[in-house]
DNA sequence: GTAAACTTTGACATCAGTGTCAAGGTCAAG
DNA sequence: CTTGACCTTGACACTGATGTCAAAGTTTAC
């Protein structure tokens, strides 16, 4: 599919799917006329992505998320250096920092909209 | 104290402390002679507002937590209208839906880790 | 075959959160 | 009283994630 679908499909514009394709986050194939030609597989991943994105994480993270998940490197444990493991495990803490931090904004603004009487916006549908 | 020590203290940049003072987000008293003068409480708050950064929440939005937060708030409930009720609660879903990616991604990291031999560097101290 | 709607790349603009620097005031130590 | 370390404000720069626009090729529909 073109771009301007997976777009839509995946929710992210297409300007920042081409984004982050520059940014080796996604790929794409060209049809013949030079235009990307997205997959469903590549949409998914695409959305996966876009996730991630929304979720704060800067492309840099990202990208080592996504390195780590890809199943094609679960045996490629070894290439994981010292420093690499110590790097992430500091990026570790700054994700369960930021977890904890957005909890405890999600739990005020959650008892707050129940003191208001707006517990009827909570879990809509 | 003065800005500096308060900087240590809250572990954000004396820059940023003026630029969250400016955004409306901490309070400081000034000397005579024009310093900024942070109690302990206004250092607290400060670290407070850090983190709420450092989880990535806008300062906009940081400014919304705040307000409801605040005990001077708790029964000023009348408030909050109908628009504001709506617009926190589709903030919510944002904070919500980042929180599940955040737990992913740190899920990931802790699984990759252990399975690299690195799981020393996981809950260290 | 022409117009409308797409695509491409590349450039420039914006925004928030920062860093950094300049010019000047304040203060403590010598 | 001068020097150095701190504070003030203001300005300008950068970065990353975006929007937007221009120029050019492509495809679709009429």
């Amino acid at each position: 599919m073109k771009i301007s679908e997976a777009a839509q499909k995946t929710g992210a514009p297409a300007r920042m799917l081409r984004y982050y394709e520059q940014q080796g986050l996604i790929e794409s194939s060209r049809s013949t006329n030079g235009y990307r030609d997205y997959s469903e597989d590549q949409v998914e991943h695409a959305r996966h992505v876009r996730a991630l994105v929304e979720a704060g994480l800067s492309t840099r993270m990202i990208k080592i998320v996504l390195d780590i998940e890809a199943p094609s490197n679960q045996d490629a444990a070894g290439a994981c250096t010292q420093i690499l493991a110590e790097e992430l495990a500091r990026e570790l803490r700054v994700v369960e920092n930021r977890i904890v931090c957005l909890e405890k904004s999600r739990d005020a603004v959650i008892d707050y909209l129940r003191r208001t009487g707006h517990a009827d916006l909570l879990t809509p549908a």
